[in-house]
DNA sequence: ATGAAAGCGCTAACAT
DNA sequence: ATGTTAGCGCTTTCAT
């Protein structure tokens, strides 16, 4: 592959030339810029970003943290975020933790590597020390879970007034028996979530059964499953549920189908994200519609921002509850 | 941040001496190193990776080129290319198409600029011209699609196969009214699925209705609901569909579902790929397994060996057909 | 075992 | 408008 000096000396020009042209500089003459387009043409040359790279000492990579791709709460997220990233011409690293702390270390590494510009960090498993203290020399961006008073940016909704929309909502159609499928309680959005939960709980005055909460340890659909299957073995059964993963929802759904009840007829479910799968199931699936999409833009545009040097503020994003057949008696 | 003078400085030493350290060459005598590893600690010293690509040549990152990251089939594959890749410390950029030239283009470019070591193409779309021509110079994996005849190694399944098996299932449960539902034979894939559909048809002596054939745009769950609608308008309805992806399939189901008839008793449904949700909805999804994962840490390997200079092979993988209640009357 | 120095490909400050 | 040149941070050959 030729480089910049044989492009150079084909054209009979200078590197420096030919770099101008590259970067559209100005200051070339229209006839040496057109001498320096033929000899590129004829060389097939590609100028490298390797040597652009280091000698800019950027890569134009942005890194993407998150737990797992398989959960689809992500995937228009990194939709957002892919396309604010190549329409300022960088391109983004997915980076699965598998919430394990020593693949989160790999990640950390190849910022200070200089492998990557800036980081979106939405995984909720992220050690938020080891990310504050990167934080301090380089750009972090935390998308959906983030730190209260933490001094990293970030984007996510109003955790807490949409659990407590999704409950009032199932309260209003006469629910008292109400369960919460949550994950677990170290995340900062299941918290939220659960403090939602009791508000609208207490606002119509029902009693907070600790019975009815369960948490999972994971978001699959089998977790679901799982938490369903705990539910029925109580004595008193719950007549609805909000769950706070669609995923877990459909996983419960799951479960309330296989056990010959019928959703909602029996029991009722809310769900939370409004992943486009459920909108497929069988009912379809009430749910809190996060603006996925839009969180991912707004992030990659804060990342960028940040990485040139603006100072960016924190932003909460409008969240919306999607009724559907499960909860439509 | 500290760079490779400043640490040898610190200790004492050569640059050179510092590199050794750093990648553990041998002569370096015990104290020396121990110097080293000391300057690096104090100084807080992190190689940057951009001098040492530009050096070495190399980026060490692998493209990963889909159509679109929402459909959960190449969730799983996805997740085989990663883990091989970082287990053999490459890094992997994925890049959606959006089955745009424009944006393949961006990333064939990113090859040819050295910002990537290879492609793994899971892309139908894909210029296939301009992957050979690619191919010719940098290492090119094709992964689930690939060219017939062509010079680009790949790892797939035998599609044509797994579609005759598929229908050969719904014929020996009774069914002799079968729809397809095919994406685009624009595809290769889709083409073989509908030879296995065929075969299998005329090894029963069935004939073959074009009207019970359907062509979809997409893969998206809508476009199986879209199709179902269609198949509902005819004289002659097929009593059973065999859909070419689970996504289909699963929208196919919805459709069914929300027209009130029954699967599998009115209407029995097989899907193609085993995405996780296949298993969640209601009822379970009958369908042809892919070994997704496997197929991604096959083509993972494969790219590596043929960055290092290997000759590599294309190999097919098993597939298996998972009976699940929508085939179960 | 260690050091000196060349050079990977590029950009930009400075000079003309 | 164009050329000269000094690096960006690293690895590696060639000396010693």
């Amino acid at each position: 592959m030729a480089n910049i000096q044989q492009v150079a000396q084909k054209a009979g020009v200078s590197v420096a030339t030919v770099s101008r042209v590259l970067n559209n500089a100005t200051s070339v003459s229209p006839k040496t810029r057109l001498k320096v387009e033929h000899a590129i043409k004829d060389l097939k040359y590609e100028p490298s970003m390797l040597g652009r790279n280091l000698r800019n000492s950027e890569s134009r990579l942005l890194l993407v943290l998150l737990p797992s791709i398989s959960n689809p709460f992500y995937t228009e997220i990194i939709n957002g975020i892919q396309n604010t990233a190549i329409s300022n011409h960088y391109n983004i690293l997915l980076c699965e933790t598998d919430s394990n702390p020593q693949r989160e270390n790999i990640y950390f590494n190849m910022v200070k590597n200089k492998l990557a510009d800036g980081v979106i960090s939405m995984d909720p498993t992220v050690n938020m020390q080891k990310l504050t203290e990167l934080a301090e020399n380089y750009s972090v961006i935390l998308c959906s879970e983030y730190e209260e008073g933490g001094c990293i940016p970030y984007v996510t909704i109003d955790n807490e007034l949409a659990a407590y929309q999704a409950v009032k909502h199932l309260i209003k159609l006469g629910h008292d028996k109400i369960a919460l499928i949550n994950s677990d309680e170290k995340y900062l959005y299941a918290r939220q979530r659960r403090n939602g939960f009791e508000r609208a709980l207490q606002e119509f005055e029902l009693p907070i059964r600790e019975e009815w909460i369960y948490h999972t340890k994971e978001l699959e659909f089998q977790n679901g499953v799982q938490a369903m299957r705990s539910l029925f073995k109580l004595e008193e059964k719950p007549t609805s549920i909000f769950a706070v993963s669609d995923t877990l929802a459909i996983g419960a759904l799951k479960g309330i189908n296989g056990s010959g009840l019928h959703v909602p007829n029996d029991i009722a479910i809310v769900g939370f994200d409004n992943i486009s799968f459920s909108n497929m199931t069988n009912p379809t699936l009430t749910t809190i519609s996060q603006p996925m999409y839009k969180m991912g833009c707004v992030a990659a545009d804060m990342l960028i921002n940040s990485i040139q040097g603006e100072k960016v503020e924190s932003v909460v994003l409008e969240h919306e509850l999607i009724i559907r057949e499960s909860t439509m008696g």
